[in-house]
DNA sequence: TACTGATATCGTGATTCGGTAATATTTTCT
DNA sequence: AGAAAATATTACCGAATCACGATATCAGTA
């Protein structure tokens, strides 16, 4: 009784674990640049201003998670989104922010902006 | 040059912030819990076995965010998903998982499953 | 007013996560 | 083979966040 939802305990942690993956600036940042179309990592580096260090641990991560793709060509590699759902969800979380973007703002629950 | 990519920095980290409402597990069951309908606080810790104060704790913060509405009846104080895109997101969330999830498990950039 | 049930708030300990710096690896070119 | 460019890996530190327990607040009722 009580405990345990609909959804079992591990995909909930499951769940988390993947919205955890867009809940990073700098993943974000990331994502956006490839929302337009294949990247190498120098042209992330340079599109979004984070550290080359930085931008391969993110893409290791988002590659890890199944959300990105690559493919090696000559000394680059070039990474893309590997689901369409995946720009569906920023899509959706753009219009979603649309509305209730001062309630996220103002929340002290956690992080402020500007990192 | 190089810096700030379509998306201004300001905006990415609110988006951040609103990804990471839905990033931990607790929330999730919550959020969970309301899509099937409004609920009391009482109900939502019966539902989800946690515990009261980490439930209102939880709530208070979705509410901030705007991703939840309440309203007082008598003693209790029934909770409810703000808007459809809410539930959107939680189910694209599932779609993409259902592609994804071995990835996503075994990332281990981040916090492992069972809290 | 005193009492009970429902929900909110606060302080704290423990864990997790992200950025940076230094370095390793891989590939191409000469 | 040797060098240079592109990308990946590792370790460490600081900051942020979650759960828990105790307690406060608020609404209804006797």
């Amino acid at each position: 009784m009580a405990v345990l939802a609909p959804t079992p305990a591990d995909a909930l942690a499951l769940k988390a674990k993947l919205f955890r993956g867009f809940a990073d600036p700098s993943r974000l940042a990331i994502l956006e640049c490839l929302r337009e179309g294949p990247r190498t990592v120098g042209e992330v580096v340079r599109l979004t201003g984070l550290s080359q260090p930085n931008v391969s641990n993110h893409l290791q991560c988002l590659w890890d998670c199944g959300l990105v793709q690559r493919h090696r060509q000559g000394r680059f590699v070039r990474y893309h989104l590997s689901d369409p759902r995946v720009a569906a969800l920023l899509a959706l979380a753009n219009q979603l922010l649309a509305e209730v973007a001062r309630g996220v703002y103002q929340c002290t629950r956690y992080a402020d902006a500007q990192r």
